[in-house]
DNA sequence: CAACCGTGGGA
DNA sequence: TTCCCAAGGTT
C-alpha cells in the first residue's frame, strides 16, 4: 500500500498534465476508455517530439481524420502535407501504412494484443508498450527517455546509455503495478517530463525524493551518463524555385526513401560536404537563373545544410517536377527547410 | 550495433 | 551561437 509505485499514482492523482488524447485519472477510474485511434496517433507523433510541437498536430488530424478508417481513406499527399513540419517524416509514411494494415487485417479496430501491435508498421517497443498500458490497461512497460532517466536516478546507475538501456528497463519492469499499468506509465513519464528533468531536476518536491538514491548521493544532476555524440558535418546543396506566369510553382514528391522521403519539396542539387565550389547540380527547367539575398540555414539529425536558392520566371516545360497551381500550393506542406527557401521569396531578408 | 531520420525551444 | 534534447523506429 505504501510501495514505490502506489505514490507516484498518488501523485499522478493530483498533478496529471491535461493532454488532448488524454483521459484523466478521475475519468479513467470512473470507466471512461481511451480511444485507441486517439493513444495511438498521439503516441507516434511524440516520438523524439516535445507535447508543444504535437498538441496543434494532433488537433488538426483528429478534426480531419477522426478514424483509423477516415485515416486509412486518405490520400497520400494529404498526410504527408498535414504531417509537415512536424518532423521525422517517416513516420507518417507508417502511419498511413498502419492505418491501411489496421483497416485490412484487423476489421478496423487496434488489437488489444501488445505482439500484435508490435508487427505494425511505425509501432516498435516503446509505442506498443504505451499503446497496450494506456489505451487497454494491459501490463506492459514504457521505457522511453523520461523513464530511463528516472531509473537512472532513483537507483543511481552510472552506465552510459544507451548502452544501460537493458539495466533500466529491468528497474522498470520491476517497478510497474498491477493495477492502473496504464496511468502508472503515463505517471513516470509526466515526473520525468515535469520534475526529474535533464537539467535543474526538482528533487525537493519530488514523491521520490525519499527512495532517490541519486539524490542521495547528489549525482541526480548528473544523470543519466550518455555516449559522447558525433560532430555534424556541414553540407551545402542548391535548389531551383520556378514560377510560371499563370502563379504556379515547379514542385517535386521525393521518393518515398531516405531524407524527407515522400515529402513535397523544391528541385535542386545532391547536398553534398563540399565547401567550395558550391553544386549547382542541373535545373529542373531550361530558365534565366538568379540568386536570392541571403541562403538557407538549416540543421538536420545528422548534419548541417547551406542551401542556395535560385529563382526564375518561365513558361518553359520542366525536365523534372510539376508545376502546381498558384491555388493549390500551401507552403505548409512543405517540409521547414523547403519552406525557409520559400520564405526567402515571401518574406525577402532586409 | 550504429547510422539514419526533423524540428523548435531553452539554456 | 551552439549545444542539448523531446512519449523512438527502421535498417
Amino acid at each position: 500500500m505504501c510501495d514505490l509505485s502506489t505514490e507516484l499514482l498518488d501523485w499522478y492523482d493530483l498533478h496529471a498534465r491535461a493532454m488532448p488524447w488524454r483521459t484523466p485519472p478521475a475519468e479513467k477510474q470512473a470507466g471512461v476508455r481511451p480511444d485507441p485511434y486517439r493513444i495511438w496517433l498521439s503516441e507516434v507523433m511524440l516520438q523524439q517530439t516535445t507535447v508543444a510541437a504535437v498538441t496543434e498536430y494532433f488537433n488538426r488530424f483528429t478534426k480531419r481524420w477522426p478514424t483509423v478508417s477516415a485515416l486509412a481513406a486518405a490520400d497520400d499527399a494529404d498526410v504527408m502535407g498535414e504531417w509537415a513540419g512536424l518532423g521525422y517524416y517517416a513516420r507518417a509514411r507508417n502511419l498511413l501504412k498502419c492505418a491501411r494494415a489496421i483497416v485490412a487485417d484487423h476489421g478496423g479496430i487496434f488489437p488489444a494484443d501488445h505482439a500484435a501491435l508490435l508487427k505494425l508498421p511505425g509501432i516498435g517497443p516503446y509505442t506498443a508498450a504505451a499503446i497496450s498500458s494506456i489505451a487497454f490497461d494491459l501490463r506492459h512497460v514504457v521505457v522511453d527517455g523520461n523513464v530511463e532517466r528516472v531509473m537512472a536516478r532513483l537507483y543511481n546507475v552510472h552506465t552510459p546509455l544507451p548502452a544501460a538501456k537493458p539495466e533500466l528497463t529491468t528497474l522498470a519492469e520491476a517497478l510497474t503495478p498491477n493495477s492502473r499499468p496504464g496511468d502508472y506509465a503515463q505517471a513516470v513519464m509526466d515526473l520525468g517530463a515535469t520534475l526529474c528533468t535533464p537539467k535543474s531536476p526538482a528533487c525537493g518536491i519530488c514523491p521520490w525524493r525519499m527512495p532517490c538514491l541519486a539524490r542521495q548521493a547528489g549525482t541526480a544532476q548528473d544523470l543519466p551518463k550518455k555516449t559522447p555524440k558525433k560532430p555534424k558535418p556541414v553540407r551545402h546543396g542548391t535548389v531551383y524555385l520556378a514560377r510560371r506566369s499563370d502563379g504556379a510553382w515547379l514542385l517535386e514528391t521525393r521518393p518515398d526513401k531516405g531524407l524527407l522521403g515522400g515529402m513535397l519539396g523544391w528541385p535542386g542539387s545532391d547536398w553534398v560536404d563540399v565547401a567550395d565550389n558550391r553544386p549547382a547540380g542541373m535545373p529542373p527547367i531550361e530558365a534565366q537563373w538568379s540568386p536570392l539575398a541571403g541562403e538557407v540555414r538549416h540543421t538536420f539529425t545528422h548534419f548541417h545544410l547551406i542551401l542556395t536558392v535560385l529563382h526564375a520566371d518561365t513558361d518553359n516545360t520542366p525536365t523534372q517536377g510539376t508545376f502546381v497551381p498558384r491555388e493549390a500550393f500551401r507552403p505548409s506542406d512543405l517540409p521547414t527547410v523547403f519552406r525557409k527557401a520559400f520564405d526567402l521569396i515571401a518574406n525577402p531578408p532586409h
